[in-house]
DNA sequence: AACCAAGTCAACCGCTTACTA
DNA sequence: TTAGTAAGCGGTTGACTTGGT
């Protein structure tokens, strides 16, 4: 396959365009349409490319374009199909009319992207997100804390917490997954893979666990988790941890339609999904009271691809969001990306397996 | 008023795909 | 079947704008 000529090989204008040649153009494109591209900057009298005229075209001058701001429902539109197509831009540009791929990728990435990602929504998978760097902030708000007291310590406590944090995570995808698995239907895209491998667990199975307890009960005495936990776990907005308990109905776990309402709407059913299930988790036992051997159920620490990735975005650089993570379901990344070895040498893990 | 950082968006780059000889 | 060409597409860049200090 060979590739179209650059078109500054020529000595052909690159840059902004002038109105004059806004004019040129479509004034020729009005009386001959476009017809070839290649050849239309010579038959026209421009000094373009004629790649650089039909981007011209169809993202600025065609005069079907709609200008301006989104509109709430185009936003909604958008949010939804790229929970379906990814960064299949043109693709969902054919829904929306008058609005070009290019104008709803830069609208995606200077807006959308980053309102999910504060809802603590992966932008590509449109699901909660389980890394860890999702609750940097609550730990640079801990961190902040902690500041009265002696450095040595500082460093010691941020460790620690970084460490129950990632507990509380790992429990919660568990729980998460149990919500999630459903053997006759597949998910509907490979983003989504990794999060339902395997993790065959249902609330039975994990019945007797009491998440809040847990958390409570585990916290270190220098920091008041029952803090983090209302944070964390119950707080409505840029809050990944709520969002990680939020039980969705349709087993994806994609950010809905209309999320924002969603998601305020939904935050005492959040509570609601914890406390119904009424977890107990037998602390001084060291194990559930549930008849299933946890061990069972349990990725092997050898075994990171049952789990999800750390972060699949928010440790990326700007190719991070590049169209790729559409075909990268994570399985093929390497095992460092994903939980960290010294959480599963934590004492914790060998308690509970 | 001047400076700086962050946000925005038009345009470009380079890869892929479809078509054709 | 192969290679060349044109067009489409998504990621990235950089100039410009805006808001804060």
């Amino acid at each position: 396959m060979g590739r179209s000529p650059c078109c500054d090989e020529n000595g052909l204008k690159k840059g902004p365009w002038t109105p004059e040649e806004d004019q040129i153009l479509v004034d020729y494109i009005d009386k001959h349409g476009h017809g070839s591209w290649r050849a239309l900057p010579k038959l026209a009298g421009l000094n373009r490319c004629g790649k650089s005229c039909r981007l011209r075209w169809t993202n600025y001058l065609r005069p079907d374009i709609k200008r301006g701001k989104f509109s709430e429902e185009e936003e909604q539109t958008i949010l939804h199909l790229h929970s379906i197509l990814g960064n299949k831009w043109s693709a969902i540009a054919t829904h929306l009319s008058g609005r070009t791929d290019n104008e709803i990728k830069n609208f995606w990435n200077t807006h959308l992207k980053k309102k999910l990602i504060q809802m603590g929504y992966d932008p590509m998978t449109h699901k909660p997100r389980t890394d860890l760097f999702a609750n940097l902030p609550n730990i640079i708000a801990l961190a902040n804390l902690l500041q009265h007291h002696p450095l040595e310590d500082h460093a010691v406590r941020l460790q620690v917490q970084a460490a129950q944090l990632a507990k509380i995570q790992y429990l919660q995808f568990l729980f998460q997954s149990s919500n999630n698995y459903n053997p006759t239907q597949p998910t509907p895209s490979s983003n989504t893979q990794h999060y339902n491998n395997n993790n065959n667990i249902n609330l039975g199975d994990l019945g007797a666990f009491n998440l809040t307890n847990f958390v409570k009960e585990n916290s270190t005495p220098s920091l008041n988790l029952s803090n983090i936990e209302n944070q964390t776990l119950f707080s409505n907005e840029n809050n990944s941890c709520s969002q990680l308990l939020h039980n969705n109905q349709d087993n994806t776990q994609q950010v809905p339609f209309n999320f924002q309402t969603h998601l305020n709407n939904n935050i005492n059913e959040i509570s609601d999904n914890i406390n119904c299930h009424n977890f107990n988790f037998d602390q001084e036992n060291n194990s559930t009271s549930s008849p299933l051997n946890i061990t069972n159920i349990l990725p092997s620490p050898h075994s990171s691809s049952h789990l999800p990735p750390l972060a699949e975005i928010s440790i990326s650089n700007n190719q991070g969001d590049s169209s790729s993570n559409s075909t990268n379901n994570g399985a093929d990344q390497g095992s460092s990306s994903y939980w960290p070895e010294l959480f599963f040498e934590e004492h914790f893990m060998h308690d509970i397996s």
